[in-house]
DNA sequence: TAGATTGTTAATCGATTAACAATC
DNA sequence: TAGATTGTTAATCGATTAACAATC
């Protein structure tokens, strides 16, 4: 499929090379493959650190050894956001971290709803988390009578059965569900017709993504528990066989 | 380095070879990925759930159905465990879930302290999470006066100060750290010199592994949002590309 | 035996690492 | 200019999927 390079009309090419390639490297829809995402909020965190400690440059290497990600990795991550460094150089704090910041949608707003307001829900509304991550937490819900009427932080707990409701009327983007235990059955009929944008479940009970339209996010404490004691039982066992 | 098949002495070969085979077969000491590992937990809670609606069997293709996870894929994690299944049978679920528990170490016994008093350690004490995965909470640390000599389930709240003699006396296995505001240097120093055999740490601040010789399972509660709302964001642009 | 389903090998896909030319 | 460090391409590695022979 070559051409000869003779032809004087060969030359519209040569003048259009730089445009695409320029395309190329800006890459505004380019998908962001899920396991860089994951890395983000790390770098996200670490830049924020290094923010309040003024330091205004960095180098791939230098970030490297902050995070635990290689740098080669790292400038690969970084590519996704479009020259945010300068060779010779290294990269601007400032520059990179609004960079992922704007990528990863922080600094936007979302409004929350908190459900369940026990032990968890509590913790949860206390935190800072929510401010830090640009997210509003405009009402907490609960079904026992012990706790509606409470106030928690800038909210009154409100009966679960104007949850519905008040999602809709408020157009809350997030549900959070700090309910000790349900079925997924449960929590399923509990958002619907909500309107929600997405849910973020601490319950025991994991939300199947497939049966619902809208991002979840499931904590599953109990499985990374799980993780740990199967790191320490296979030290256990190593520990043993050095004795024997 | 071939050899001759022609020497008697060969024979010693052919008869060795089955019992090589069989230890491959058995593969007791074979490392696990972690990408397998980190899809137990899941398995593990389907077959439990499983086994409590009187299921005896089940193939590859229904769990599948049942996990998100491919078929194939599954029998091929399911291959660490050793000829778990039968051709034309499927799997028995009951030898499923005691194969995988037992990998993972469950039923093996940790012992436990949690690590802040707050609503985050008052709603893991009272959550059945720990009873479930063979965790035992021996004691409940906290730094306030206002909490200590509390009552959170089996346990009366200890002053913070005590933490490293208990640990040490009790040989402690975890610490579950529920601080909500710490700095990395705090953390390391509360659990240096206890004894542990690994961290579960709820705080804000994660703790970087390379930096301690025992396994840490960092939450990262804020990470997941982000990630949330990263999702959300990313439909919001979607929607706005549409209607233009 | 025929049908079903595993265990396993080979093919594909994607993610990570290595290397280096471009360039500040 | 010389040194440093990115951006990018190629090589490697590992994980997932497809396919099918073994066998219940």
């Amino acid at each position: 499929m070559r051409r000869k390079k003779t032809a004087p009309e060969d030359e519209l090419d040569i003048i259009e090379i730089p445009a695409i390639a320029d395309m190329t490297v800006s890459r505004p829809d380019e998908e962001i493959p899920d396991s860089v995402i994951k890395r983000l909020p790390r770098y996200f965190r670490c830049l924020r650190e290094l923010l309040n400690r003024d330091v205004m440059k960095i180098s791939s290497s230098e970030l490297s050894e902050l995070t635990g990600v290689s740098a080669s990795q790292l400038r690969q991550d970084l590519k996704y956001f479009g020259g945010l460094g300068q060779r010779g150089y290294g990269y601007n704090v400032k520059r990179l971290y609004s960079g992922i910041s704007e990528r990863l949608g922080v600094g936007k707003k979302y409004s929350a709803v908190i459900v369940g307001a026990g032990n968890l829900g509590k913790a949860l509304s206390n935190s800072r988390l929510f401010e830090q991550r640009g997210v509003w937490v405009k009402g907490v819900f609960d079904v026992s009578d012990k706790v509606i009427g409470d106030t928690l932080g800038e909210n009154t707990v409100k009966n679960v059965s104007e949850l519905k409701d008040f999602c809709r009327n408020s157009n809350i983007d997030i549900a959070v569900l700090c309910i000790p235990c349900a079925d997924q059955g449960e929590l399923l009929k509990l958002i619907d017709g909500c309107g929600l944008k997405g849910v973020w479940n601490f319950s025991p009970c994991e939300i199947d993504e497939r049966l619902i339209d809208i991002p979840v996010v499931n904590l599953c404490t109990a499985d990374s528990l799980m993780y740990l004691t199967y790191e320490i039982s296979c030290r256990r066992e190593k520990d043993n066989e050095n004795k024997s």
